[in-house]
DNA sequence: AATCCGGGGAT
DNA sequence: ATCCCAGGATT
């Protein structure tokens, strides 16, 4: 028997909803690759609230992909300073050189060549730029699909998203415009069904959601379990010059915040006590900072994140 | 396949 | 305190 065609099957009832809420993010409004390409790697692992702000001072500073591409390094980082992730900023600038250089990628398989730029995001430009019919696969929409179709997979893993997304090929097949989708599924799993408390009412998937007709939606998806951080203490100096200059070590490669400026480091070592006749002396001796160490503007240089609220904090930003 | 990589916001 | 976020590179 031949089945009946329904009357909006998934893709049609996402665009339709996200014709009707979608935020009014900036690179929405006239799509561009610059544009496009700059939120798309500002946007990984981070929300929209914290990037915009970036966003918008960053494409003020370096207004095309030429002007990256000729920026230096410290200055690329002194943009980003705060956002976090920082092999994103040294990506970007590498990447913009090969774009300035060859012209932009026109194709997800073109952009995953690209430094910075994986499986998600390669998607997410093609389908976004070009029209290419491939379907993304991030943290939203993986939240999404375990509920709507009651997957137990582990998301956070690669080959559980890849299925995903093969998953999904079928269902984009149908959507009018493939950026569009792409970025409805996004946009729902930000703004509907999110991490806890989904607001199922307003979702509309709902009649079809596995999770939702079986109440389970708080089940999915399935968390794996947590794993310890390690704990790294790290005792650190405040050393100013007459002109308000800090002295700062920059991270070498290889380390943690590479090309960022910290405060020394000072390894805590052999205590010397002297005994007075009113009172004991304890002195704790500690290696010399490092011999990089120089007094720099801290305003100028770009500053870990943890260094910047110890230099507010003593009034010297 | 695991691990590393930041920081902020929500709960 | 813990989880989560428009993930990717490295090992």
């Amino acid at each position: 028997m031949r089945r009946v065609r329904k009357t909006g099957g998934l893709a049609a009832r996402l665009e339709a909803w996200f014709a009707e809420v979608k935020r009014p993010m900036p690179w929405r409004l006239e799509p561009a690759p610059y544009a496009c390409w700059l939120s798309e790697i500002m946007m990984q692992q981070t929300t929209y609230a914290s990037v915009l702000p970036y966003y918008t001072r960053f494409l003020k500073r370096f207004p095309t992909v030429a002007a990256l591409a000729a920026a230096d390094e410290a200055d690329v980082l002194k943009a980003w300073e705060g956002l976090g992730y920082y092999a994103r900023a040294r990506n970007l600038l590498k990447a913009a050189k090969m774009i300035a250089a060859g012209g932009w990628p026109h194709s997800a398989a073109a952009w995953a060549a690209v430094p910075g730029v994986g499986p998600y995001t390669a998607a997410a430009l093609a389908s976004v730029l070009d029209g290419e019919r491939i379907p993304v696969v991030d943290g939203n929409v993986a939240r999404v699909f375990a509920r709507y179709w009651k997957l137990d997979d582990d998301f956070r893993k690669l080959p559980a998203r890849a299925r995903l997304a093969e998953r999904l090929r079928g269902e984009i097949a149908a959507a009018a415009v493939p950026g569009d989708f792409n970025q409805a599924m996004m946009e729902l799993g930000a703004l509907v069904c999110t991490p806890t408390n989904p607001d199922c009412a307003a979702c509309p998937l709902r009649v079809a959601c596995a999770a939702r007709r079986d109440g389970t939606q708080g089940d999915y998806p399935v968390k794996a379990a947590k794993k310890e951080l390690p704990v790294r203490r790290v005792a650190a100096v405040v050393v100013t010059d007459a002109k308000g200059r800090v002295l700062l070590v920059q991270n070498r490669a290889g380390g943690l915040l590479k090309g960022l400026w910290e405060l020394p480091a000072v390894e805590p070592s052999v205590a010397h006590v002297q005994v007075f006749s009113h009172f004991r002396l304890e002195l704790t001796t500690s290696r010399a900072v490092r011999a990089d160490a120089e007094f720099r503007d801290p305003r100028k240089v770009p500053l870990a994140t943890a260094t910047r609220k110890v230099l507010a904090a003593c009034g010297l930003l």
